[in-house]
DNA sequence: CGGTGCTTTGAAGCCTATCAACAAAAGTGG
DNA sequence: CCACTTTTGTTGATAGGCTTCAAAGCACCG
């Protein structure tokens, strides 16, 4: 657990790492989809340093290493928290561009615990900073809230399908919620790499990685997915959202 | 679908209902307990009427019977949508002193539909007025808050279980939920009358009423509960609560 | 090259849905 | 208040979905 801290720490570099974009162009990009105004750079006084995570590397909550906001420049992350019987839920996830922990800027809810995967690139902001900022700026704040609300919606879509659909129907809404996570910096590639092993997908499915496994493979045979590894692709995207009617919350708002 | 709305005009009667106690004495007393000084009947200025849901009855979010707040002061409700493949969906549910529809009030998300059951009894509160009240009054805009966030973490923590975990469980932790919700304005009863139909609970848990009807029958028989039709009682509840790790958010705050 | 962790596959068993019939309860109309 | 209809809840039999356990294949990494 401290040598996961020390990592932390000793990723700390100067401005810029290896990858080009801008830092925060990703979330600037998102937050231009919820926005009247244009918002160009209004981020980046906030920055206060990045990071890139080596190996899935856990940031605990009570221990003060979410004092700020970590934005996702590339890669992923989730949150999740433990059960009483051991397991491990995973209630949502984060992509390129995405806040992870939002709530610790505007709400005081429970704050879940993140994960952030192996080859993510963070930015950090300045929570407090930011905050007074946001205070005083009600149009970008009111970027950040919609933004954030496409999360929730996106979420309690997802939820309703978990609770009441079988295996295949919940797999099918969580391929298309990465793509519709993926799709809001840039299009979307047809070709999507799942950035999660089979056991954490499990355990946001509320399945087991066995099952996973079998689910995956049934719909290769179906034909609704091609598969390489951990590609895989929609053979025909559209119609199988129409059948689930999923709504894309990011996605589609872009302007 | 018309006569449904005949029905709610109709019920539009003179300030008192039968049933003794003052509008919104629930409501305020939950609020209490989230509120740092005593807000006594700060709502009654907002108070435009009351009704009383004589059978089931639905209001649909896009025909603007929600136009106004909606307390409950005895009875029940729930907010429910339907699915792509025909199945209901209960996202929530509401008992005494709740508000209704408070996403009306505060965020621009999505409104599910809300079905009122017989029997129950509301307060309409008028929205535009209430929400001036809320931007001059911070403690009090405040303690509504605290109140929904509670709601919004119990629903947080339902949900896991409903994704991750077996019948017996989300059985159990619904229940638990319905002791929570009615033990916010008075101590709860060991006794409780489940206020639903067996294919409610079903919509609610992700299950079928069939596997609703066994699955209570095997709690009574391993002797978690004791049953005299829609009355239950939990045999040991604290145990349950701790084995579930269940945590109350409304009752256990009373102060 | 041999770990180590992730994925796949098979067999067996439990959990839940479906279908159908019936019982019980609640609403309806005379 | 009674007969009638409709809804709701119970029970059994059967089928399908998902988990568990165990073993083997595969990929990555030191």
């Amino acid at each position: 657990m401290s040598h996961q801290n020390a990592q932390l720490e000793a990723a700390d570099q100067p401005q810029s790492v290896a990858g080009g974009a801008a830092p925060l162009a990703g979330l600037e990009t998102r937050l231009q989809h919820f926005a009247k105004r244009d918002i160009g750079e209004a981020l980046q006084p906030f920055v206060r340093g990045q990071r890139v995570i080596k190996r899935d590397q856990p940031a605990w909550a009570e221990r003060g290493d979410l004092a700020h906001i970590f934005v996702i420049e590339s890669g992923w992350a989730y949150k999740f928290d433990m059960m009483h019987d051991g397991r491990r839920h995973i209630a949502d996830f984060f992509g390129p561009g995405a806040i992870c922990n939002w709530s610790r800027l505007s709400r005081f809810e429970e704050q879940d615990d993140i994960l952030f995967k192996a080859g993510a690139r963070l930015t950090l902001l300045d929570t407090t900073a930011l905050d007074e900022h946001l205070r005083e700026n009600a149009a970008l704040a009111s970027a950040f809230k919609r933004h954030e609300l496409a999360r929730t919606m996106r979420t309690t879509q997802r939820i309703r399908t978990f609770i009441s659909l079988p295996a295949m129907e919940r797999m099918l809404v969580l391929l298309l919620d990465l793509a519709d996570e993926l799709g809001t910096i840039a299009p979307a590639p047809s070709w999507i790499t799942i950035p999660f092993a089979q056991s954490e997908v499990a355990d946001m499915l509320g399945l087991t990685p066995v099952h996973v496994s079998r689910v995956l493979k049934k719909l290769v045979d179906n034909g609704v997915l091609e598969r390489d590894g951990h590609e895989i692709r929609f053979v025909d995207r559209a119609t199988v959202a129409r059948d689930l009617a999923y709504r894309p919350f990011f996605k589609s708002r872009a302007g």
